[in-house]
RNA sequence: GCACCAGUAGCUUAGCUGGAUAGAGCACUCGGCUACGAACCGAGAGGUCGGGGAUUCGAAUUCCUCCUGGUGCACCA
């Protein structure tokens, strides 16, 4: 599509000694549209060129010749702003998205890279919280949106499935296996026992010793020790897997950390060869001081392995399997160190230098409750299926009383209840803590998901008024020059570079705004304006033409965040 | 103690790699369903951008320092 912003620059930099892409980064958009469409502030040239950035406006407004695409240039101030065409710009947009629909803002930017996303990553036999939810509708949507962008994606779910946890729950298992109802609600009592372990392990040093064995031997393929693990992993996944459904969230992996316990072997090898492997007190370690980041532990003074070790072995295994250009870790702050750790030590293990500048941690805030942080030894967590259920029961409440003769009440229910949720979770910058309360996550006002799916329902109710979408080429784009219609297209606009932010960034927040935006200009239009109308059929083809494309990129946006757009509400 | 992250309206927050008058939502007050959906829209009130320095034409944004909160720092993941 046509890019506005570049031909500015263009324009600017025949007359100045600077390059093209840094004259783009110096474009701004002025606040409100009265200034302009677009601005190129002066100021910082007044030193090189000795001369007032006002002097230096009006030179270049001298020089710059109005065309087809820049109708007008205004300088305010040490500003020089431009009018685009708008007529054009209405008109490419309108157009593209006709043409392309749901794969408008989609582009190929990632062709022939292969990205990984590791996400989710819940413990087996411990219950998927409201944190694990944050982890995985993040990931989620960063999948979709690589996607979208043509990378190829991996989705890796690298559950936790390994280490002293499970040498604790096999202990827990023998002791008191018959005493729990497991096979009936298995994530619920397998978590009994994991805190009654875990308070015994407090009170009896040698219980705790003897969990640490059971992994060692867990590891070492102990026939009991990896039966009863498996009936653990078997278990658990198959809750989990009901949540995943719900939420439309999908793996191309699921390779634990389980999966690289026998593949820790070489790591080991490597770093004692680049000799960087140091002994203290029984354990194998890095030393990292130097470069302020502590020691991380290789192999444990009993001979087993550790969180690092895997995580590096995962890195050397997805870098053959793979090649990847990039690989995400979606992983809360907690672990900004060990993450730091892992990836100077992986510069050891004779890695494709691409694969080492691709690995990224991305690093979110925790969610915690109003009490303080949740706790599964405490019995503090909220559990996802609880709030999903809470959330589609909320929404089926608000139906009854809005909508009661509605179709498939209990389909559209969940839509929105899961959209209110999915929404709470990747609205704000996702660095920053959360602090749980029902009653945000639970509300459907304001800018939240249902907002978004409100306003999307309210274009599709108009589209299924008129009988037949009016052909592109009919429409008479002069009618869609008011305010209200302007600021739709200037936003429709930018989709695709809200999206190349996203990646950019990985910050999947950015995308929600868009859809938050771009909703209030669409209700601000639709408040302003009729649009159906049997008087005046020219303006109702425009406007029709408007609130589809609207219709499109909402439902578009939406889905690129894991959240479905209702048919009615 | 050291390191990293965060601090913007009563609450939740946006602010694009320094730019024009700091934008929203919730809650509060007032107004709007005989145009296409009121889970909506409009108006009002609410800000010394944690404090203090520095850099410069210009700082919520960069640097320094202090304060507050969070997180991490050896056999958990």
């Amino acid at each position: 599509m046509i890019d506005f912003k570049k031909i500015i620059a263009e324009k600017i930099a025949t007359k100045l000694d600077l390059d093209l892409e840094e004259i783009k980064q110096y474009i701004e958009i002025p606040p409100n549209t009265d200034l302009g469409d677009y601005a190129f502030p002066c100021f910082r040239l007044a030193k090189t060129l000795k001369k007032s950035p006002q002097m230096i406006a009006e030179e270049l407004k001298e020089e710059i010749q109005l065309d087809e695409n820049v109708i007008k240039v205004d300088i305010v101030g040490g500003y020089l702003n431009f009018f685009i065409n708008k007529l054009k710009l209405t008109k490419e947009v309108l157009e593209e998205i006709n043409k392309k629909e749901e794969n408008y803002g989609s582009n190929k930017s990632g062709e022939n890279k292969t990205i990984l996303v590791e996400y989710s990553s819940p413990n087996i036999a411990k219950p998927f919280h409201i944190g694990h939810l944050r982890n995985t509708v993040i990931g989620s949507s960063l999948y979709k949106i690589y996607k979208f962008l043509g990378y190829n994606v991996v989705g890796i779910n690298h559950l936790g499935d390994y280490g002293t946890q499970f040498g604790k729950m096999i202990e827990g298992y023998k002791r008191w296996e018959k005493e729990y109802n497991i096979e009936e609600n298995p994530i619920d009592e397998l978590t009994n026992i994991y805190v009654r372990i875990n308070n015994l392990c407090k009170e009896d040093e040698n219980v705790l010793e003897l969990c640490r064995e059971n992994f060692k031997k867990l590891e070492d393929g102990d026939e009991y020790c990896v039966e009863v693990w498996n009936k653990l992993k078997d278990l658990s996944l198959k809750e989990f897997q009901k949540t995943y459904d719900l939420l439309g969230v999908k793996f191309d992996s699921l390779k634990g950390e389980a999966f690289y316990s026998d593949k820790i072997d070489e790591i080991v090898e490597k770093l004692d060869k680049k000799g960087i492997l140091k002994d203290s007190e029984g354990a194998k370690i890095v030393d990292l001081e130097d470069k302020g980041l502590g020691v991380c532990i290789i192999k444990k003074s009993n001979g087993s392995t550790i969180y690092a070790t895997r995580d590096l072995a995962a890195i050397l295994y997805r870098a053959r399997t793979y090649n990847f250009d990039k690989c995400l870790y979606v992983v809360a702050y907690e672990q900004n160190l060990h993450f730091k750790q892992v990836f100077e030590i992986a510069k050891f293990l004779d890695l494709p230098q691409k694969c080492l500048d691709g690995l990224e941690h991305v690093s979110y805030g925790m969610v915690r409750l109003v009490t303080g942080k949740m706790s599964t030894r405490e019995g503090t967590v909220i559990k996802v299926n609880e709030l999903l259920d809470e959330a589609i029961e909320r929404a089926k409440k608000i139906i009854e009383e809005k909508n009661p003769e509605m179709e498939n009440k209990e389909e559209e229910a969940k839509k929105i209840g899961l959209g209110a949720v999915i929404f709470n979770n990747v609205s704000n910058t996702i660095i920053k803590d959360q602090v749980f309360e029902w009653d945000t996550v639970l509300n459907f006002n304001g800018e939240t998901g249902p907002y978004i799916q409100y306003i999307f329902v309210r274009t599709k109710s108009v589209l299924e008024k008129i009988n037949n979408i009016p052909d592109i080429n009919n429409i008479n784009f002069e009618l869609l020059q008011d305010k209200e219609s302007q600021k739709v297209i200037a936003t429709l606009y930018n989709f695709e570079n809200v999206l190349m932010q996203v990646v950019q960034k990985n910050e999947p927040s950015l995308l929600a705004r868009y859809l938050i935006t771009l909703s209030q200009n669409y209700s601000n239009f639709y408040n302003e304006n009729k649009i159906i109308d049997d008087d005046d059929k020219d303006i109702q083809n425009a406007r029709v033409a408007l609130t589809k494309a609207v219709n499109i990129v909402l439902k578009q946006g939406a889905k690129l965040l894991g959240i479905e757009m209702p048919n009615k509400m």
